[in-house]
DNA sequence: TTCTCAACGTTGGCCCAGCCAACGTTGGCG
DNA sequence: CGCCAACGTTGGCTGGGCCAACGTTGAGAA
């Protein structure tokens, strides 16, 4: 009886749901491990990939921006200009809000990151083809279109 | 300027992990939400449901068939006897095991809760074909199994 | 102008899922 | 007999997300 797959029911084995999750339970242990590497969590990450993209703004931007609470963007921006990769400043214009920007060092580290988060994307599909990658990227941006309508 | 998408970078936006973890997001709230009819949770019919398919069991032996820890079992185990769908009672056999069993009342439940996840799985699906729907399961199952060798 | 209301950053707290350590109890094997 | 493993249970911690409240500040209405 030391059979070999410990997972749940057969009825939710093959349900889509079920696949989805695990699925993205294997991806977010890949990215957050490739994250750990550099001392930093995934929500670090996309603000600070925001900021490098779309340069800086205010607190309350980024969290909009990021689809992060505000009460958790205070945090995380703590930690980011804690480490020198990210300046956070008065905005002269409306003093109730904070400019951020990154620092030459946090492009550098989202550079780093953004490869990190290459290479898990890689780790993730390493089973398929390029076309089956492609299959599965347009079918689950058709799903997220359609479950988006807000 | 008040445009439509509050999402993430755009390099991420397009990242399988990241389309992954929404669409996985998106099916966990449509569960939830069913569930959240019957009163229960997930894991509640992950436990149900495995009962009412492979018959009685230890909770040590419940947890390993749904991946719940032992010591979560304990507490959804405790809400389920409470509501009368599932027995608790010690084993003759072995008297540090507890025999686990569904009521007639939990079986019928774990069918209507087959249902609701059904309706989700609908729902979840909508917008794409039956064809679609088996590329998808058939993609994310080869992602399992290639990530799921222990 | 003054009043009112909204947005800002920040603190603190809650919830949910999952994981792990520890304990006393019980069974099985050397 | 003695040791070790498995059991159920308690308690606690983590990570991620969400929400309420507060004092400050800006902007539009009366």
């Amino acid at each position: 009886m030391e059979s070999t797959a410990p997972q749940s029911p057969a009825g939710l084995r093959t349900t889509p749901s079920w696949l989805l999750s695990q699925a993205a339970s294997h991806a977010a242990r890949l990215l957050s491990e490739g994250f750990a590497a550099h001392g930093l969590r995934g929500y670090h990450y996309r603000l600070l990939a925001a900021l490098a993209e779309d340069g800086p703004a205010s607190q309350a931007d980024l969290g909009r921006r990021c689809a992060i609470d505000r009460s958790d963007v205070v945090a995380a921006i703590n930690d980011l200009a804690g480490r020198g990769l990210v300046v956070r400043a008065p905005d002269p214009a409306d003093r109730r809000r904070n400019v951020i920007s990154v620092t030459d060092a946090g492009a550098a580290e989202a550079h780093r990151m953004a490869e990190t988060v290459d290479r898990a994307q890689q780790d993730l599909l390493a089973p398929l083809s390029t076309r089956e990658r492609d299959q599965l990227t347009r079918l689950l941006t058709r799903l997220l279109e359609h479950h988006s309508r807000d």
